[in-house]
DNA sequence: ATGAATTTTCAGTAATTACTGAAAGTTCTG
DNA sequence: CAGAACTTTCAGTAATTACTGAAAATTCAT
């Protein structure tokens, strides 16, 4: 390993690890991210000096989070793993994954507790903030739906705009039938 | 502590220990949320059935994001913690610490590894795969400073319209001067 | 200054999580 | 279908992280 892809992996190894994801599941998905072919379980094992069992582990793992996919070359039994280079697309699904597994038991857990009637005046104030922080998940949620569903054109072009927007819709505002009347007011 | 606050406290608990927090923290931060009013640490270690000390850590580590606020209450020298009620608020908070935290470390480790010269194609390779992490990053923490910098009301708006902002770009492109020439060519 | 009330620190221990090697399982080839 | 090539599982152990209680430090009132 070049001392180059020697830091990448150090550094994710780092960051996996303030993440819920273990460290050496981090170095294996680093690895993978920046070569330039596929590599199969031995490979990592040996460039990262973690044993099989340990590789086979972290490949299973980055699998369930849809980060690396399985290959397999023409003439050779082994499993080859290699990532999506698309930095957008590794994002799009990480989303997803943290998404499935903790916005929406949360947004449940929530939905249930506002389901409940409140006991006590403690518990109703539990439950407004309960309320605030489940419409602005779902807010959230939605609205990276609707983002998702862009084309990759429209969203660099709003994300290069960015806080331009604003005056966009404010002109938009007094084009559209709700802003009518109120341009004729200004 | 009601089932109400039992439910959502352990939920805490759980999801802080799939992030890097610890369940303790995030069952303190919780119980502070979701309470009406500003609490001491003796008050957070009985309810909670901590230990003093482990609460005394907690508290320091939720004050080091920014999620809880000390406060003192008149004739009483203990110190009380609350949290900002603002669901925004806390989002807005937390992205920032952890920008601090993940992403700005991220891009100086990669800005780094992008000025060394690649030694191999192997290096060639791996400098590419980070350039272009690297660049959505940068993208992504630009936008979202942007985003920061609107006011409530026009990011309430920007969410409604969802993926309707899609035409509404369209439609903006046509009347800039870079859109003209291209909509006389439709 | 004294000491009571409170918070913090930290060394030791408990609990959890990560990792390994050996064994079992699977898949493919001849 | 034997066995080679490869992958997975899992019980045991190592490493890490979390938690506690005792002691030290701080803060404040008198």
């Amino acid at each position: 390993m070049s001392p180059l892809v020697r830091s990448f992996v150090a550094h994710f190894g780092e960051m996996g690890s303030r993440w819920g994801i273990n460290r050496t599941v981090g170095q294996i998905y680093a690895l993978i991210y920046v070569s330039s072919r596929a590599l199969h379980a031995d490979e990592i094992a040996e460039q990262l000096e973690f044993s099989r069992s340990n590789v086979s582990m972290g490949l299973k793992e980055l699998q369930a989070w849809r980060l690396v996919r399985l290959r397999h070359q023409a003439g050779d039994r082994r499993e080859y793993f290699d990532a999506p280079a698309d930095a957008w697309e590794v994002f799009r699904t990480l989303a997803e994954e943290r998404r499935r597994r903790e916005i929406e038991p949360t947004l449940t857990m929530l939905r249930n507790a506002l389901m409940e009637e409140a006991g006590s005046e403690e518990d109703r104030v539990a439950q407004e903030r309960m309320r605030d922080m489940h419409d602005l998940i779902e807010m959230l949620t939605t609205w990276f739906d609707d983002v998702q569903r862009m084309d990759a054109k429209t969203l660099a072009q709003l994300m290069r705009m960015g806080s331009k927007v604003q005056k966009l819709l404010e002109v938009a505002s007094k084009v559209t039938s709700l802003g009518s009347a109120k341009q004729a007011a200004e």
